[in-house]
Formats: C-alpha cells, structure tokens, sequence
DNA sequence: AGTATTGTGACAATATATTGTCAATATGGA
DNA sequence: TCCATATTGACAATATATTGTCACAATACT
C-alpha cells in the first residue's frame, strides 16, 4: 500500500506533536519551578480552575485525556502538599469534589502571568490565522481518535 | 497584563498538543500490541531507519527531543529483546552506532503498513493546505523554544 | 424491586521519562 | 601540546503515566 499525500503529512505531524508536547513539558516545568509545581500538576490546577463545574477525579482525567490514577496520584501528593481540598459530591459517596485551596489560587494566579507572556512570546512570528488552523486541526485529530 | 488574541489561541494549542500526544501514544501501543512493541519503541526504530546516517544513543534522543538517558534505557531493552543492535563507531569509542535486526526490519515494514493505512484514515477529513499549515506552526513552534 | 452494566477508589505492577552525578572520552582553542 | 569545555555511558533517584484487579457505589433497564 502506498501512503497518500495527505497520511505523509499526517505522520510528520504526530511526530512533531510528541517532539512539542515533549518541550511543552520542559517550559511548563522550567515556568512552575520557582512554586515548587511541576508542568503535570500546573495542568491539574488549570483543569480544576477552568471548569465552571465543580470536578471529580475522574473527570478531570477526562479533561485532560488522561487515566483516572494518574490525575488520582497526582491529586492526591497536591492535597498532601496543601494545594488542593477533596469536599463532599452530594452526588457521590466516594467521588470527592477536587478544589485549590488558597494557597493554590495564588500560585495560579502568578502562573497564570507568566504563562501569558510565555505564550505571547511563542505565538510571535505565527499569524492568528495559522494558529487557529492549528488548534483545528488538533481538535478534529483528538475528536476523531476518540478522546 | 493582558492576553493578546494569539497568545490565548497558543495556550489552547499548547493544551491540545498535550491530549492529542497522549492519544497518540495510545494509538502506537495498539498498532504496535501485535508485535510486543510499544509506541516509545516503535519511535526509536523509525528514528533509526529515517536517519541517513547511523546514528548513537543521544543522536536518537535529540531527533526525538529526548533525555539520552530515556533512550538508552530504551535501546538496551531492545537490544536484550533482539531488536537491536550497537556495532562499533570508528568516530567515538564509547557511542556506539544503533542498528536494526532483521528482525526488527521485517516489524517495522509491517508497522509502516498498518501505520499507513491509519494516517491515512486519520487525515481523511482534512485538507492538504490544513495539515499543511499544522506541520508548519508546529515546526515553528520547536525551533522558537529550542529544540 | 431486581439485575446487569458502568463508574469509582484503592492498590499493585510496569513502562516511560527527567534530573543529577561521576568518570572516561572528544573537541576546540590558546 | 595542553587545557577548558562539552559529550557520553553508567548508575541512581524521582516523577509521570498506563494497565489491571477488586470491592463498592451509582445508573440504566426490565
């Protein structure tokens, strides 16, 4: 079977994609460093703080296309290190409600700035209409693989 | 300070890179399940047989954009596993150069078939230029942080 | 109600990957 | 040549993540 053109450019995305996750991680770590946080458990936060509802484990594994014992490990080291609180779901006996504590909400919100001058710094030299491209494409790949 | 418009478009991106590479990494174990390969390994084979020269343990890690250390771990297994092979570098006396078995060889030409046909099904729905400009950003993307 | 299916926490095993250190090897420049 | 610097393998510690299993809880369906 020969490649079409198309699955040619398709495979030389997933490699860059692994490449860039890969250096993603690294700025994520280098930028959380000086909070004692790690590029896996800034994601955490993030996922907790951008919903609008109130998140489980599990779901937040979901969110961020993850296993739920993994986001459960990391949960948990982050409530031991006092950065997240586990609250009753009236909705379930053992799924607990993940929230930041305070002293999470701070560190967030200075990541938060350094994330967005990190970010304007890399998007400099891409145009909006390429990057909103990009982050179509990515959505239709993740959609379509199965999420 | 403010976000600007494609610094938040970034952060998206960032976010997406992040779930598609973990699905992808999902789809390599399964392509490759059938062959005791997993997607790590697989990665480091293709490095190796793109490469148009031989290449040593941090060479692969840096095509990859990864740890030598993680790489060679990975290449010591493989070679346990008769995957691969380290012959002699006249140009360094401790790194040697990577090669593939025959036995890998024969893996890999039906990986490239299975993967072929999933690229293919994967970009269905997708335009040339889409993917284009998604290669293009990210390539972009690698070489502005540092690769 | 009762039952089958799914979702969840707890626990374990394993795979993947980064960071750090040290000694040996290369490399580039005075 | 000599020396400072960078690269590499070996080894260790740690972080991240998947898969699997089990018991319990929630849900859906009859």
């Amino acid at each position: 079977m020969k490649p079409t053109q198309t699955g040619v450019l398709f495979t030389e995305i997933v490699l860059e994609v692994f490449k860039v996750g890969g250096l993603f991680n690294g700025e994520g770590d280098r930028l959380t460093k000086e909070f004692g946080l790690t590029s896996s458990r800034w994601k955490i936060l993030g996922a907790v703080v951008m919903s609008p509802v109130p998140l489980t484990v599990p779901q937040i594994g979901r969110t961020m296309g993850q296993s739920r014992q993994a986001v459960r490990r990391l949960v948990d080291v982050m409530t031991q290190d006092g950065l997240l609180q586990q609250v009753d779901n009236p909705n379930h006996k053992r799924a607990k409600y993940i929230e930041l504590t305070p002293k999470a909400k701070e560190i967030y919100g200075h990541l938060d700035e350094k994330q967005i001058e990190w970010a304007d710094g890399c998007a400099s030299g891409l145009t909006k209409k390429e990057l909103e491209t990009t982050l179509t494409v990515l959505r239709k790949i993740s959609q379509q693989i199965g999420n």
